[in-house]
DNA sequence: CCCTTAATCCCCTGAAAAGGTGATTTTAAG
DNA sequence: CTTAAAATCACCTTTTCAGGGGATTAAGGG
């Protein structure tokens, strides 16, 4: 028997949910709350197995909710739950020790599947949400495009080496690895070093 | 019918696969390779539905095959296969487009619902993979303590702001923010900005 | 109370990076 | 063949950073 739990602020999802799987002969509701604070009460006197839990939430988000909950209960396990994009947010709770993710307009199939999964200490994500997540990632990945010499010495830059090592590193004039690194500053729009390695480790440049 | 294809160096692991799924009424045997390039061969004139691919092998590794068979093949569904203590590979098969991971000491149980799983388009995680992935992360986030003061210039430094204009912004002496800065260095033991801010990067202090 | 640490401030030097303004050569694409 | 982009090299100025040396104050733990 899987205790659930559900936090969302939205009653619809709640009661939507509560339908789906009222029958389920293995799952057990074990409640629901309709922000953090009240998610956080009920766990102080009673427990669940699973907690459905939305990220977009009025004062504390799920995000946050969801890290607190691993933190003091981490026999719990939490499975975000989203509309589609938000693919930040999908990332965030991941991080945050969620055990998966699943969208709303998910089937019963999946959500059951989900469970499941998530119940036995696996990891399941839907596969729309993982199309989410790369949309996402392909979206804050729109950078210009690098010459392969710019990657290189980008790299290096990463690497710690100065201009004038860079140059010996790889037979070049320090002006030259200087005109590289001042055009990747300016292919990235960014004005300086820190900048450009922030941008780079971003977007999986290195 | 799910068509598998398995791609590993070691026959032990391909027998024994083989040997835990033959019996399973919804599995058919596509293959199996020992190498990428076999692995490439293959799919050229036949196909499967899911490939169980390990991550180290000799020549091409199991993260390039897995990326180049995503861009030929998007349909075909790639699920990692691992012994333990590999983190940074499950990280990066999943940068690649894997649609799942699982340990070479699994259950036939846990091979099983990865399998269904990774069928459906959704993604499957071991939680010993989980765990790997988890266990990786601590260790590559074992870093000294930084003051709060520290990461708030830190997190100025990544933005691009120059010493000067951190003094201003948190009216500070720009001596301070050096100071800080040197204490940075020295804490995050690298030599320069660039490795700085990578650092701080890659171990999520920003 | 002492010790440590964080946080603050100061100075000097030399190296590196940023900003600007050029140029030539090779290579890939039209 | 022409053009555009990449890659190479050069010089000069100003700003910023790194490395070295210090110091004082406030707060917290042992």
């Amino acid at each position: 028997m899987i205790r659930l739990f559900i936090v969302d602020d939205h009653p619809v999802v709640i009661e939507g949910i509560h339908g789906l799987l009222q029958h389920e002969p293995d799952i057990e509701w074990a409640g629901h709350a309709m922000n953090a604070a009240s998610c956080l009460g009920f766990f102080v006197n009673n427990t669940a197995d699973i907690v459905l839990m939305d990220i977009s939430m009025p004062g504390m988000d799920g995000v946050e909710l969801c890290g607190l909950m691993r933190e003091k209960y981490p026999g719990v396990f939490i499975l975000g739950l989203s509309t589609f994009n938000q693919g930040l947010y999908i990332k965030k709770m991941m991080e945050n020790g969620a055990s998966g993710y699943i969208l709303k307009n998910s089937t019963k199939e999946e959500l059951l599947k989900a469970i499941y999964t998530v119940n036995t200490g696996n990891i399941f994500f839907s596969g729309e949400a993982g199309e989410v997540l790369k949309e996402y990632q392909r979206s804050s990945t729109r950078i210009p495009e690098l010459s392969p010499r710019e990657k290189e010495i980008l790299g290096l830059i990463a690497e710690g080496y100065t201009n004038p090592q860079i140059a010996e590193k790889i037979f070049l004039s320090s002006f030259t690895v200087d005109s590289h690194r001042k055009n990747l500053l300016a292919k990235l729009n960014v004005k300086n070093t820190a900048m450009l390695i922030r941008m780079a480790v971003e977007n999986k440049l290195l």
